[in-house]
DNA sequence: CGTCAAATAT
DNA sequence: AATATTTGAC
């Protein structure tokens, strides 16, 4: 019984749904710009670290015709957005530019960082639980290296937070405009701990009463396919994330507080790839409102980096 | 396609 | 050991 100080930051979403503005700049960027040049060197000289490790096959980029080259469908209620400036080519997926055995290559475990898992649950509330599905989510967030399984999963987990919310929480959140958050109770520190970062909107928790089942009344965003980067190989990944890290003075650190809230957020591992996972490619330099990427490479049981993201300015 | 369950990895 | 995430099946 010492870990209490995690409801200090709680409160803070005792509000409720964000901002339209939050809501409407639904592009997340999971690689900051200063990521990507680090990462982005990799394409020509590979660190002069010399592993014992077999020689990194130079990264050609034979790029495979991606499956879905840009016919985003409308599958979503909102409206895309119009402010397209710089095209990202489609990434993920298959393949793009950098990486060549987009087949028999597993995918990297993907960490859902509080960021975004908010843009999950934003996806999430302007969808409308009655729409939130895993495609309609994934297709909203634009997440590049989002695939349908992932949101599915975290989907589905999702659910189960929100109902032990409920169980839990037994309504007193009445706070006007939502109260949602009336979050108090930690059913489980691990499994809620994530959950939790992102404020869940009231009407995840109940059913619209009235008919409307619930229908934000927020803005579209624009779908912009985010970027990853990737390569090949773990080793190559590896070298990629060493590279990076490199730039960085601060490599071995942990994680631990940015220098947000006074509070002191999370310190927890956010977004982590394991290696191959195809693409790179950084469009223009999307700076977010408030968050600020960084890396960091992690234990290594056996063979596994983990790339982490770090928010600054939380909402 | 969406969801549930189980398996696996960390 | 617990949790997160992934994978498979329905």
């Amino acid at each position: 019984m010492r870990e209490d100080d995690e409801s200090n930051w709680f409160s803070r979403w005792e509000e409720e749904l964000p901002s339209p503005e939050e809501l409407m700049p639904l592009s997340q960027t999971l690689i900051t710009p200063d990521l990507a040049l680090a990462f982005d060197i990799s394409h020509q000289h590979p660190p002069p670290h010399s592993q014992s490790q077999p020689q990194p096959q130079p990264p050609h980029t034979p790029p495979p015709p991606p499956p879905p080259p840009n016919s985003l469908p409308p599958a979503t209620p909102t409206h895309p957005n119009s402010s397209a400036d710089f095209a990202d080519s489609a990434d993920l997926g298959s393949g793009a530019a950098g990486d060549e055995p987009a087949r028999t290559l597993k995918r990297p475990r993907l960490v859902w960082t509080p960021q975004l898992h908010k843009r999950f649950v934003d996806a999430v509330a302007h969808l409308g639980i009655k729409n939130a599905v895993p495609k309609t989510i994934m297709q909203l967030m634009s997440v590049d290296g989002l695939t349908r399984e992932n949101v599915a999963s975290h989907l589905q987990k999702y659910r189960l937070y929100l109902k032990r919310m409920q169980g839990l929480s037994g309504g007193s959140a009445g706070g006007a405009g939502g109260g949602a958050a009336g979050l108090a109770a930690s059913a489980d520190p691990a499994t809620d701990h994530l959950f939790a970062s992102s404020p869940v909107p009231a009407h995840f928790l109940h059913p619209h009463p009235g008919g409307r089942p619930n229908s934000e009344h927020f803005l579209p965003f624009v779908p912009v396919a985010l970027q990853h980067h990737h390569h090949h190989q773990q080793q190559q990944q590896q070298q990629q994330i060493a590279a990076a890290v490199a730039a960085h003075p601060q490599y071995h650190r942990q994680v631990g507080h940015f220098g947000s809230p006074p509070n002191g957020q999370f310190e927890h591992p956010f977004l982590a790839r394991q290696s191959s996972q195809p693409v790179h490619r950084m469009g223009a330099p999307l700076h977010n409102s408030g968050y600020v990427e960084d890396l960091e490479s992690a234990n290594a049981t056996g063979g596994r980096k983990v790339l982490t993201l770090f928010p600054t300015g939380d909402d």
